[in-house]
DNA sequence: ATAGAGGTTCCACCAACTGGAGGGTCAAGC
DNA sequence: GCTTGACCCTCCAGTTGGTGGAACCTCTAT
């Protein structure tokens, strides 16, 4: 199977898989025209990368977690792990997002939105506190 | 003033400082020696700038709301349409996050997290529907 | 005179790709 | 046999918003 055939299966774009490779997360071996030759095995976990990057997991997330999937000896403690953490990660995330959003609706919903100049949002932006500004998202 | 208590006063690092000076957001004058002298404009910029990051908003769009700030001539409607806008990037991403959370918080909690090797994390990535994997947050 | 704190520039790096240049390969049609 | 077009390859650069560090200059106090 080519690059093109997995691309389609699997959804990830060919840039993306190629990337995969580089960074060691699959392996795939090439035939005698140097083109890559996908395997069950690799279509499989590539399912398995896009999956878990669709949840959020960064790439390394997704190193270790296809490692305890390929370790039969693992214990499901390990992979909870990673998970909870990632969990608290977006939990995170989410608040941070809620506390921007409530701000910035609270701004919008007090400007005119006309051809005045006059404009609640600049003001608070100029004159508002500026709180430690934790590199929001 | 120099970057040292101007970075005290706006909370911002003076990488940042030098950085936003860099792309163009402050242009801060120099003294014979060569160090940046700030004046109450630079500082006034630089509280707008960390609150509008604070706030999620681009560094493009700090140009503009930037460029708008200081534009007497602005129709409101124009900072308005900017902050709606982000408006509704934070709430797709918080409907991403969400999402993903839920998906995730029902397996966190299907798994045992014990020191036997089953997994329903490990199972769902292993063979779980995976859906576009639109480049997740 | 010298130490230490502060300033300067420039280059490299982070995540997780994406785009494009420049070139090789393959299958089909003429 | 040749060309066309689709596919594949590698490598380099760019994205966002900074951050870290090296190498060097300047200021202030002792």
């Amino acid at each position: 199977m080519n690059i093109g055939d997995v691309s389609r299966i699997s959804g990830l774009p060919a840039k993306t898989i190629r990337y995969y490779e580089d960074i060691g997360l699959i392996q795939p071996r090439r035939g005698e025209n140097g083109y890559r030759s996908f395997q069950d095995k690799d279509l499989h976990k590539l399912a398995f990368l896009g999956r878990a990057r669709a949840l959020g997991f960064t790439i390394e997330d997704c190193r270790n977690l296809l490692a305890l999937y390929e370790d039969d000896g693992r214990e499901s403690a390990a992979v909870k792990h990673i998970a909870e953490d990632h969990l608290a990660r977006i939990d995170e995330k989410i608040a941070q997002l809620h506390s921007m959003r409530s701000t910035l609706a609270e701004l919008v919903n007090a400007c005119a939105g006309d051809h005045r100049p006059d404009c609640p949002i600049l003001d608070d932006l100029g004159h508002g506190q500026c709180i430690g500004a934790d590199q929001a998202l």
